[in-house]
DNA sequence: GATGAATGAGATTTCATTCAT
DNA sequence: AATGAATGAAATCTCATTCAT
């Protein structure tokens, strides 16, 4: 199989890991089920992905390939406008494809956690020889960054064109996006969209909430 | 054994859980560790909790309670004072809880997610018949709006006694604050503490942000 | 489980193997299969041997032990007699056993080709350090040359009693008999015991022929 | 390809066989080592012989047909010399092929216990209706019992011409002969050729002795 | 109530064999 | 006919959970 064919078979196999993943979860989805998903056997899955830990950071690996596309498309159709605009749409986007891409916020979030060496937090994967050794986790650590740099580099924009304050840190400011998106997915994720019943708030008005701190921060002052 | 022995014989089997799960996470903590953490065995830890589920929700409780009762004696601290402070202080208590027991938190986390029986996620527990008939998701379920009630109460003690702008919806403002500690608390576990060298920005600064952005909500416009 | 019980389960596992192998052979026998045939689940055959290869030493094992057994009961019964009774009986006793107990024999057969480290022959075992670590491969060890030491030492014995010729090597007769038995078998387990279809010969015969042949060497010449 | 390429190609397949199964024999041997050892491809080695188990009968029938050519290459160098004189130079080649091929010794043992299809042994090979189908297993049919009758033939014309006594049951002396072989071999097999270290004893003493005691059998008493 | 043994589910691997191109 | 990919069966292992004593 050339190159082009084992990609396409690569991705019809992640496509199915997401249904399952997204069905039952990482824990209780099994190999077998992801593999009959995906109309292979286990051992053709195996030898595409050499474990479940595996699938999962190609899993997180399209999701932030996913994230980074969204982010060049972003930056070519708000090339003409102002940083500040551009910066603000960014951190809308954030928040959108977090909400609209569960799986793929909590992978990602997974990822970050995990590539801390840290020896305390809820592992839910181990950084195993094999996890160090995917293709998948080597692809990350080369891109892991780059959402980071993008959103810095149009704030840095908006601070030269002068539609953002100019005593502003944009890693700061992106930070404080990322925070605002990723508390807001969590809270939604730990309430529910139909947070009304229990909590009598609208959750749009908080995700509006969010984004207008977020973007508060690089305004300048009237 | 009495009540009380087996009480104290169950929170030191609980403690032993935590050091555990703080070394390697829920997921690859084994009983068998936990067990012999707790001197104890196998079967033994299973008289007392009847999965590792319980086990992690025993964990949640202990945390929840703990959060509970520092609310209480901070509601006591600051009966006093006007309802502006002593909510900016529940802010600040909040998010100080999550940074010191980064394993409650997840824990929490993870337990507003289960109830949810949310399809997505990464499903560290699952809500079996077991989960649902357990004592600690019993006791979970009868306390678990206790620190929105108790925030919502302070906010609307502020609004009365005239130092929080009236128009605020109190319930919104709690989620802020819960939307900006658990943003900041992914964040830092995402990054780690040392976030310097990569990012170049200074986490306290963060923090501050993210306290002041949610206390920003309750105080009148000049 | 006390020492005695757990050997009795061994035992009774070690039933089951032989059961399953001589049904289908090494090859075909699945541990699922010897594992049901004992009433227990593979994990716990696993637990008890390590591997298929493990059992097959431990089956290895009670043959010879079985066959040392049957030497020292011969020799207590043959204790007044002389030497050269004694020694023809054992010859007896050995194409016997291998005759009645053709896995036995076979796995025997086995084991001695196997510790040969040499780099031909059909190796159904290999020598992998899960062998050489298994009890019962140390086991063995400890008693695999009894059986020569015991028939070498009735010849000798029956050197100083005149009943045996006095310039035979004691130990090329002993192998001797081992050749004249083992090739019986083989050509036993070749052929099948109603050779006279085909070959029209009588086995027992044949039999009656290899056991006078080792046994004419002892003899004194007339 | 012509019959005559497919021929050659064919015997180059069964030399790279013989090396590997020489090396580690039937049970470790892989088919894609046995391939590459080839310099083919599994699949193409799979079109030559459809299974591991024809691979080995393969081999197994070379070395039959080796052993008769050597039988037929003797009669032909024996025809003047007495039967009894043929007769155990033939013993002497049957010894003396086994032990210089011991892979074909074993091959051609584990053949004959095949065909029994007994239940017993470790099984390296199964009589599946593929084995029966396949080529060499057909041929091994045509060819198995020549051994036998040209061995008996001899003895026949060594009755008649005086040289062999004339009580002696042919077959029988053919299968004494074989027994001897056999055993030796599989002794040396178990022991190896220095056999001297462990039990003092030079295996050509034996060989002799084995050799002469089925000569004995033949010739006439004084 | 405590203990050692056993169970069941599922991950992972190895290899003979087959399929599709 | 040759190739790379896929299949299926079985070995082996880990661990949460349960059983028997």
């Amino acid at each position: 199989m050339n190159e082009a064919k084992k990609s396409i078979k690569e991705q019809r196999i992640i496509d199915a890991t997401e249904q399952v993943f997204s069905k039952v979860g990482f824990l209780n989805a099994k190999m077998e089920d992801i593999a009959s998903e995906a109309g292979i056997t286990k051992v053709t899955l195996y030898s595409y992905f050499q474990s479940k830990e595996n699938l999962q950071l190609a899993v997180t690996h399209r999701a932030l390939q996913l994230l980074i596309d969204k982010y060049y498309n972003h930056l070519n159709a708000y090339k003409d406008q102002s940083g500040l605009e551009s910066t603000l749409a960014i951190f809308q986007l954030f928040i959108d494809f977090c909400e609209n891409n569960f799986l793929y916020s909590e992978a990602l979030l997974a990822y970050f956690e995990l590539i801390r060496s840290t020896s305390h937090g809820l592992h839910t994967m181990k950084l195993t020889d094999g996890v160090k050794e995917s293709v998948y986790f080597r692809k990350m650590q080369d891109i892991q960054n780059l959402p980071f740099k993008l959103t810095v580099q149009e704030i840095e924009r908006g601070k030269k064109d002068g539609s953002i304050r100019p005593d502003i840190d944009p890693m700061l400011a992106t930070l404080s996006a990322w925070t605002a998106s990723i508390g807001y997915i969590k809270v939604l994720a730990a309430t529910g969209k139909n947070i009304k019943p229990l909590f009598n708030v609208d959750l749009e008005t908080l995700k509006a909430l969010q984004l207008k701190t977020a973007g508060d921060l690089l305004r300048k002052p009237e």
